[in-house]
DNA sequence: GTCTATACGAGGATAGAC
DNA sequence: GTCTATCCTCGTATAGAC
C-alpha cells in the first residue's frame, strides 16, 4: 500500500486523521449531542451548541452545511453506536449461546448503550419523533439491519421452542424497544444503577412479572 | 339551586356551556391536538392549527393567551382522558377482580386510550419531552395520581403473592409505561388492530415471552 | 368573534476580515 | 479555521377595522 504524501510522521497533528479540523468537528458533534439530548431538536439553538463547543455560531458552518446536517450526523452516530455495542456483546457470548441467552444479552446491552454510553445514543432515540421527515426516513432505513437482528433473535428463539407462540413477534419487538427506549424520558442518574435496571427489564420481558411456583 | 339569569332555554346556543365561543374553543383544541400529534410541539405552527380549525392565526388569541397555553391545555386534556379511561375500565371490573386481572385490564385500557382515543391522548405522550420545563413540570405533577394508581396495583399484586419479588416495581412500572407509550412512535392504522396489540403487550409484560411447560 | 395587517424578536445562514 | 457583523426568513403576538 502506497503512503500518500506528505508522510504522516512529519505532521503529528495529522496522523490517523486527527487534523485540527477533524478534532474541532468531533468536538462540535459531542457538544451537539449533549445539547440535543437535553433540549431536543427544536429546543436546541446553534448558539447553545457553539457555546458548548467553545465556538461562535457562525463557525459551525465551516464544518457542517446546516443545522439539519448536524443533527442527522449526531443521530447516525448514536444509533450506529448503539447497534454496534449490542452486536459486540452478542459476539462476546460466543456461538454456543442459546437464543434466550442472546435475547437477554441484547436487552441488557441496548439499555446500557442508551443509558450509559454517549449523549448521541440517547439523543438519537429522543429525537426520532422530532426531526424533519426526510431525515427521519433515512434514519429508519438505517435501522433496518438492527431491526433484522432483533427479528432474527426472536424467530430463532421461537424456532428453538423457547417462546410462547400465541403472540405476534413484531409486537413483542416493539414492546421491548419501547420499554428500553422510553428510559430516555425518565432516567436520571439517581434512579438506580443501569445494570440493575437492565437486569430487571430483561426479567420482566422474558420471564414476565407473574410469580412462578417453580421460581423460574 | 338558583338558575342564573338569563334563563338558558331562551338561548339554545348557550345552554350547557355551548356558546359560540365555547364551540370554537373546542374546535381549536381538537385541531391543535391533531396537528401536535403529527408534528410535535416545535414542528407545529399556529398557522397550521388555525387552518385546521378554519380560522386565521390571529384569531386564536381571542381564545388562548399563547401557543404554550394552548399546548398545555391539549396535554392536560389528553393525559386526564387517558387516566379516566383506565379508571373506568378498572371500575367496570368490579371489586372482586384479582390484582392480576386489574393489571391486565389497565395495560390494555392504557394502550387502547393511546392508540384509539382522541389525538390529544397520544399528543400528550409524544410531546412530554418537547415542551418547556415549566409546562412539563406541571404535567408531571398532574400525573402523580395516575402513577400512584399503577404503584398501588403493582404493590397489591405483590402483596397478594402474585408477583415475583426479585424486581424493582418502580422499574417494572416504567417498563410497562414505556412499552405502551412508545407505540406513539411506531403505530399506524395498518399495523394491526389495537385490541390484539393490547392483548399481546399484556401477555408479554405479565406472563413473559418464555414458553411455559404448563402453557400458562 | 374573526378578520387583515403589521410589529417584533429569534435564530439560521452568509460575507468578509483576520 | 474562526471571528464579527449582518441579512433574511419565519412565526408569535398585537392592533384595530369590521
Amino acid at each position: 500500500m502506497i503512503e500518500p504524501a506528505p508522510a504522516a510522521w512529519d505532521n503529528p497533528a495529522e496522523d490517523r486523521g486527527h487534523t485540527k479540523a477533524e478534532l474541532t468537528r468531533r468536538r462540535i458533534l459531542d457538544a451537539a449531542a449533549k445539547v440535543f439530548r437535553v433540549r431536543g431538536f427544536v429546543g436546541s439553538r446553534l448558539t447553545d451548541i457553539a457555546a458548548e463547543a467553545n465556538l461562535q455560531a457562525g463557525s459551525l458552518y465551516y464544518h457542517f452545511a446546516s443545522r439539519e446536517a448536524l443533527v442527522e450526523e449526531v443521530m447516525w452516530a448514536g444509533q450506529l453506536r448503539t447497534e454496534e455495542q449490542v452486536r459486540q456483546q452478542l459476539a462476546a457470548l460466543g456461538p454456543e449461546a442459546t437464543p434466550m441467552q442472546r435475547l437477554r444479552t441484547a436487552v441488557e446491552a441496548h439499555l446500557l448503550a442508551v443509558l450509559s454510553s454517549t449523549d448521541a445514543n440517547s439523543a438519537s432515540i429522543k429525537m426520532i419523533g422530532q426531526v424533519p421527515p426526510d431525515i427521519r426516513e433515512r434514519l429508519l432505513v438505517g435501522q433496518r439491519a438492527y431491526g433484522d437482528l432483533w427479528r432474527g433473535m426472536l424467530t430463532d428463539a421461537r424456532d428453538a421452542g423457547d417462546l410462547r407462540d400465541d403472540v405476534d413477534l413484531s409486537i413483542v419487538r416493539m414492546a421491548i424497544m419501547g420499554a428500553l427506549n422510553w428510559s430516555v424520558e425518565w432516567y436520571h442518574a439517581d434512579k438506580g444503577n443501569p445494570e440493575k435496571i437492565a437486569a430487571d427489564m430483561a426479567v420482566v420481558m422474558l420471564d414476565g412479572l407473574r410469580r412462578r411456583p417453580d421460581g423460574s
